[in-house]
Formats: structure tokens, C-alpha cells, sequence
DNA sequence: CCTTGACTTCGAGCGCGCTCGAAGATGCAC
DNA sequence: GTGCATCTTCGAGCGCGCTCGAAGTCAAGG
């Protein structure tokens, strides 16, 4: 009865095909300090726990909306103070929310800015030649 | 009449302040065939014409959407081929158009997903520690 | 004319976030 | 026991997109 159903633990493969990061970057965010030292086998491979692999999954949320490592960083610095930290935690995750959401403003505004470029081409009227060359003057 | 009003032209400087672009980003991109070399003044100063102005826009938009260097070389290429490459110019940018627009979605749900934890905290269940150390349990 | 600040070219350097490869140990299947 | 894939550490390297600084030239005001 050494907990068999509780506590399954991957190994570092499986959790990178669990959460898309490669091997490579597990051990590197594990290094850089990240994570947490990971659970080791006898013989030294990683067997990563539940926890960890929820660990791995918020930080790969926060890098796929371009949070900087080095704020990454402070988050988990915050985590591994304890409780007493979390309303600074909350401060941190609420500004992030707000600079996804202007991320993601900017991206459909700039994204509208070229359908009226698609527009333009779309309708034949190839006038205006934009810059680069001479649109078809001199080449060809 | 040497043209005053049609043809306006401005500094590299002017170009900076109203495209976001520093003058050395603006004359990277001339040199690495982003754009057409501007024209100059006699003393070899550039001068911005309204239309380079216009394709610096566009490329402002295509880089704040995480367009590669690449592809707006090769858009920047098609450009100087000129009109027949309209289809191909269409196929490019709406392909883009579909690169930001699941950007936009993969943000949104990173973002709630995040959400959730910044719930949790809010809740003050700090409960379920992370990871990264022990949560308050050995350093202070 | 002289000053002052903005312009020019050039090549080198940088910050970020991985990414890789070598060399060796481990672990599971047979 | 014997393979053989997968794991380990380590430090170096890389790709991208700028970014910078030096050294010199130009433009415009007084």
C-alpha cells in the first residue's frame, strides 16, 4: 500500500506531451527556477506528481500569453513565499489579464487595418502602388 | 509650381513619431529590402513620401500581428513583381488574417484559463499549493 | 560663419527563450 | 543478462528582431 491510485507520476515525456513543452524546456524552466525541484526516481529521472504537472500547465499558460520569464519568475518567487502572498499574486495575474486583453485589442484592431488592404486587392483595384518598386514598371 | 501641396515629404524622424517605428528599425528595414530605398535630399538625408509613409504603415500592422521578417519580405517581394502577384498577395495576408484570429482565440483561452486561478485566489481558497516549494511551510 | 542637433553608414552586439548535442546512466522488455 | 530507447547533466549555440555607438555629414537659426 505504497499509494498506487493517489499519487501517478509521469515521466518528463509524458508530461511534455501532456502540456506541449518539450523535455528540454521542462528541465530549463526547472533550472532557471521556475519549478520546483522535481521528484526523482532512484535512479535520477524525473517522475513529475499531479501537482507538478499543474505547475507546469499554469506556467505554460502564462508564456502562451507572453508573459515574460523574468515575471514568470517573480510569480513563482511569490508562490514559494507562502500565502501571505497571494494578494500580490492576484496583482500580478489581474495585470496580466488586462495586457492579454489590450493584446488582444491590438490584434484585431491591426488585424482590421489589413482587411482593408484584402479588401483593395480583393476588388481588383491594384492602384496605389504601395512603395517597394515600381509595381510592374521596370522588371518584368 | 514644383509641387508643394501634392508631394509632402517628411524625416525620418516624422516617419518615426507617427508610425511608432525608431528611425533605426525604419532604416533596418530599408536595408534588409523591407521597403524601396527612400528618396533622398540632396544631401543624402531621407525624405518620406506619402506612400512610403502608407507601406510603412502596413508593415507597422503586419509586425504588431507577429508576422515573421520572412513573410513580409517575401509580401514586400510580390509587391516589386508587380500586379499579376495580386492573387498570391491575397492568398498571403488572408492566410494571416486566420494566423491572428486564432492568436486572438488561443489569448482569449489562456486568459481564461488563467482566469480561474485568479478565482481561486480571490476566493482566499489558497488551498491546493502549486508547486514551487511548500507554500508557506519551511521559509518564514 | 558658426553652432547645434539631427541626419548618415557601418558593423557589431544584445536580450530573450529556448535548443541542441555530447557523453554517460537508467529502466523495461525479452 | 542483454539490448536499446529514454533518461540524465552540462555548457555552448542559435534565431529573431532589433539596438546601439562611433565617426562623420548636413540643415537651419542667429
Amino acid at each position: 500500500m505504497t499509494d498506487e491510485l493517489a499519487s501517478q507520476r509521469l515521466t518528463i515525456r509524458e508530461v511534455s506531451e501532456g502540456t506541449g513543452l518539450t523535455p528540454h524546456t521542462l528541465r530549463y524552466y526547472e533550472r532557471i527556477g521556475l519549478m520546483a525541484p522535481v521528484e526523482r526516481t532512484d535512479g535520477g529521472h524525473r517522475h513529475y506528481t499531479a501537482a507538478a504537472v499543474e505547475w507546469v500547465t499554469l506556467l505554460r499558460h502564462l508564456r502562451e500569453t507572453d508573459m515574460p520569464i523574468a515575471d514568470m519568475s517573480r510569480f513563482a518567487e511569490l508562490v514559494r513565499q507562502g500565502p501571505e502572498s497571494v494578494p500580490e499574486r492576484l496583482q500580478l495575474l489581474r495585470r496580466h489579464h488586462e495586457a492579454i486583453t489590450g493584446r488582444i485589442e491590438a490584434l484585431a484592431a491591426a488585424r482590421d487595418a489589413l482587411d482593408a488592404k484584402i479588401v483593395v486587392y480583393a476588388a481588383g483595384e491594384a492602384e496605389t502602388p504601395p512603395v517597394p518598386g515600381s509595381e510592374g514598371e521596370s522588371t518584368a
